[in-house]
DNA sequence: TTGTAAGCGTTATCAC
DNA sequence: GTGATAACGCTTACAA
């Protein structure tokens, strides 16, 4: 029997209320709606959904029942019968930072107009909490999902292995994805950031971002700039790492280091603006000019890079561009039009202004 | 009959398959588990939320059917079942940049937690579209919401009035909260904004922010930089505006042509670290030595802020710590602790650096 | 400790 | 154009 019912009263349904400004605790359901404009619930689903296969009349009818009881479908329930939630997950590496916001925005901007909704997870760039979330998200039974890089533990591999959805990989580029991929090549940002050293006579490079352990995107990067430096005839460019998410606090202190161990530095490549904003502030902590004495690149083209002192000479990336398209890139596979896997390159460009 | 039966075969249920590397395009059920350990559906939902309530024997065979399967609970059904989604929605006015990041993280990680989710909206600014994003996570059937700002639509008021849901209004305060506030005072942090120039001996004040027309949390604080200007016998604050989200871009342009129609501003308080940034640079551009000068006060405390040069002062707000305790708010109504709503005011703090 | 039956709110199917 | 019925995958209530 209905715990709803039993706790309502005897009628087998609730009661059913009669004008706009009640407030009722319980919100209104499709039946209620149907009884009240005298027609099944079939007619008011129909009515709701595609308007055109219902009879002028009766769609006037459910129209008032609708408004008049505040009906809100539940889209869980819908979930249910459709067996598709319309919702699509997104994993990144941080929301603490301007990194991935514009990517974020551009997906959810795509992904509402088109009546999706975006679920977010928060891997603070650790493989097994993006596994766990993804566990999650496939557990809301989520229509698709959206992983930041191309590097997965094997629980998540084999996670969607079994769970064959669409999947789109962003901010990189692989031979083997899981579906699709909407980014940019690192290892290719890296080399041009060494080329453009090199074009300036630069000679003792550096390299500040993540540890590259496990060959993560920051790690592509300083891959690119060694091979450059390499076919330049340089030095192997001196390295700082900071651990935590890329906070310009430990930035600061890791540039600083850098500069007291390796005063002959004449480049910087910052694994982020903030980062390179940290660096523009150590580089003047040691008094040396910058670019004169030190270039800095930084990466990523956040929204502060054009108006710091100097302004930011910054790679940019595509990022909400990323977003956009990994949405529609997931759209045309769930509408069903056909659409298979898809590779896109969005590239990037080295934006000059004055740091570097 | 069954859509899914019907694709599968006449047995009436899907194959269970055998061995746990079987990839399989519809991922198993609860009915499949049990069968496959020998027991009915209840004991595998109970083994899996209730492990206490099972015997020890067949909990065992039951963990073995869910890991051969790669079982993964439906939480769309579960939903429906309980009539508890657990997902929790929160609505931001930006996730363009960093004002809200370290709230969004304080909320999904307490969350993640407690074992909900978290579905993020992005307002824009827009009261419309917060209204029509409550709409729709109100469709979703979330089991809570969090609000930024007090100001909102009357159809946001009237929806969330019929759904009875508890919700949580951050980043300010008010006296008839929807539901709880956990927040700081805007009006305060403009007034002590005030102070803080009044005691260096500033008298030409200007504000950057968004235009007050609504009343917003912007504004606020403008209203109290006003209120100690006319305690302390100083000139009204000259204004600038931003329209967009509050970009540097905007910003950086925004001071230039205020520092040119008012020369004599010798104090400036800008509505976050990223206009206060472009600010620090627009002085530089028109030679003003800061804060010598002009005191440049930020608001936000972004990552960046100390590591500019000068350093930004600015107000520093406990994001994060909004973010949680927001989220225990709900969760302590949720669990049913007998909660009721709960006003918080976590404060601010100006940070005195360089640039004031 | 375990199982049976009913129901959560919607939609697909098929008959009228 | 409209309606009856049976799912969707899970959990509550109750019985065994």
């Amino acid at each position: 029997m209905s715990r709803r019912t039993a706790a309502l009263g005897t009628s087998g349904e609730p009661a059913p209320l009669g004008t706009a400004d009640d407030v009722r605790s319980t919100p209104a359901r499709l039946v209620e709606v149907a009884r009240l404009a005298g027609v099944s619930t079939m007619t008011v689903s129909r009515a709701l959904r595609r308007p055109e296969q219902v009879a002028p009349l009766t769609l006037r009818a459910v129209q008032r029942a609708v408004a008049q009881l505040g009906y809100l479908p539940d889209s869980a329930a819908s979930a249910m019968a459709t067996r598709r939630s319309r919702i699509i997950a997104a994993i990144v590496p941080t929301l603490m930072n301007s990194v991935y916001a514009s990517t974020v925005h551009g997906l959810a901007s795509v992904l509402r107009g088109a009546g999706y909704e975006l679920m977010i997870g928060d891997s603070g760039y650790d493989l097994q909490t993006e596994a766990s979330l993804v566990r999650s998200f496939l557990g809301r039974r989520v229509d698709a999902l959206v992983l930041t890089g191309v590097e997965h533990d094997d629980a998540t591999r084999q996670l969607l292995a079994r769970h064959d959805l669409p999947v789109v990989e962003i901010w990189d580029l692989t031979a083997q994805p899981i579906g699709s991929v909407v980014g940019f090549s690192n290892v290719a940002a890296g080399r041009e950031a060494g080329r453009y050293f090199a074009q300036r006579g630069r000679r003792h490079w550096a390299f500040l971002g993540t540890r590259p352990g496990r060959e993560g995107r920051s790690g592509k990067r300083l891959r690119g700039l060694r091979e450059t430096a390499r076919a330049a005839g340089v030095a192997a460019p001196v390295t700082a790492f900071v651990e935590d998410g890329m906070s310009a606090a430990a930035g600061h202190a890791a540039v600083l280091a850098l500069l007291d161990a390796h005063p002959h530095t004449d480049a910087l490549f910052c694994a982020n603006d903030a980062l390179a904003t940290a660096a523009l502030r150590a580089a003047a902590d040691r008094g040396l000019e910058v670019p004169a004495a030190l270039s800095i690149l930084g990466f990523g083209d956040f929204d502060v890079a054009a108006h710091t002192s100097p302004a930011l000479t910054t790679v940019r990336i595509p990022g909400r561009e990323i977003g956009a398209s990994a949405a529609r890139v997931l759209l045309a596979q769930l509408d069903g039009n056909g659409r298979g896997p898809t590779h896109m390159d969005l590239g990037f460009e080295i934006v000059q202004r004055e740091s570097a």
